[in-house]
DNA sequence: AACTTTACGGACCGGTCGGTAAGCGATATG
DNA sequence: CATATCGCTTACCGACCGGTCCGTAAAGTT
């Protein structure tokens, strides 16, 4: 018995940082065991290959974002829960901005990609904040508002190299008041109750 | 002589389209130089390194965006001219999607990073506009206009094999209608003339 | 004609990659 | 007490990685 130690869960932890930080080709399995003191192969007895290992942590940080949005029907209030979901676990946003740029490239497994519930989602909260979208305009507005979210957070520390840790102090201030406006303004609907 | 034949701009070339498909880890540079018919070797004898040979890579693409930002002095029509740019080489906007994730890990070369020139030419241009912003203003809104294209732009093609060809057309007209939108009221000034 | 330089290719290096096979100690079960 | 399963290790494997060494054909230089 494993008793208390979830091996394969906190291989998933470790391996979840490491594919945030260097991307699949970027990470072996055998630096992710070595986080855990293990061999490459312990890893592999565990998922059976460098693939399924991937699709696992996948699938745990498809779990977390839609864990994140929360229960609300308020779709400003959902991506103020993201932001700070993003802002305590960058690797779940740099996972995704790798996940966008390389998913095009991967072979088909027949399963279906664990942002799509995420996305729609994300844009029936849209459509009901304003009825007066089409589904491509809300689809539009939510990604416009996702794609600066996600890129702020996921080049966080780059800028903080470039610019110091007090300029970046106040450009994460100034960019959380640029989102928190951008998105009353987005999905506050001018013909519906503001109130609501 | 190589006479016409410019063997390292075309090597550049091909390094700029994987490194933007697959990442510096996912690119051997065997499988660049193979896109000519040469081998590894001509490519080392070229470059030395595949570390210069990337350095190459983004010292060709900083040219590119700064001259696609063109010598406006309308951030509006900059940020315009950088979408046709990122529309017709999605290649560059990959590229640089990939170095704000990247970019903090790499070790320190003494070289100045390709963006900031960039980064520093938009915030000037948005200072510009709107004298009203603080210097973490103005970036926060650069940066998140800038996030919202290039997410956009470089999960294209994920999205078409999502949602299909013809969805992806009604979303890209809705896309650039919610950028250009979005610009002029980010950054044409209130206090100041309109028609500027 | 002699020499140098440029632009490569072939062979090879040590090291790492993902993955397989076999075995070992501890625990659980019959 | 025999045996099976779990969790893991050591020992490998072939393929590929970036990079070096060396040769060589062609062009330019003197």
């Amino acid at each position: 018995m494993t008793q208390t130690s979830d091996t394969p869960a906190r291989l998933i932890d470790a391996a979840t940082r490491q594919f945030a930080a260097r991307g699949y080709p970027g990470v072996s399995i055998a630096s992710v065991a070595q986080e855990l003191g293990l061999t490459k192969q312990a890893l592999l007895h565990h998922f059976g290959t460098k693939d399924r290992l991937y699709e696992a942590v996948l699938d745990r940080l498809g779990d977390r974002i839609m864990a994140a949005l929360g229960d609300t029907g308020d779709i400003v209030k959902a991506f103020d829960h993201l932001l700070d979901h993003a802002g305590a676990n960058p690797d779940d946003a740099a996972l995704i901005a790798r996940e966008l740029l390389d998913h095009a490239a991967r072979a088909e497994t027949g399963r279906q990609w664990f942002l799509i519930p995420f996305l729609n989602r994300l844009t029936a909260l849209a459509r009901g904040a304003r009825p007066d979208f089409t589904d491509a305009e809300a689809l539009a507005e939510v990604y416009a508002h996702l794609g600066a979210l996600l890129t702020y957070v996921v080049s966080e520390p780059t800028l903080r190299g470039i610019y110091g840790k007090k300029a970046l102090r106040e450009l994460h201030a100034a960019l959380r008041k640029v989102l928190r406006k951008q998105a009353k303004r987005r999905f506050l609907a001018k013909k519906t109750a503001r109130k609501a």
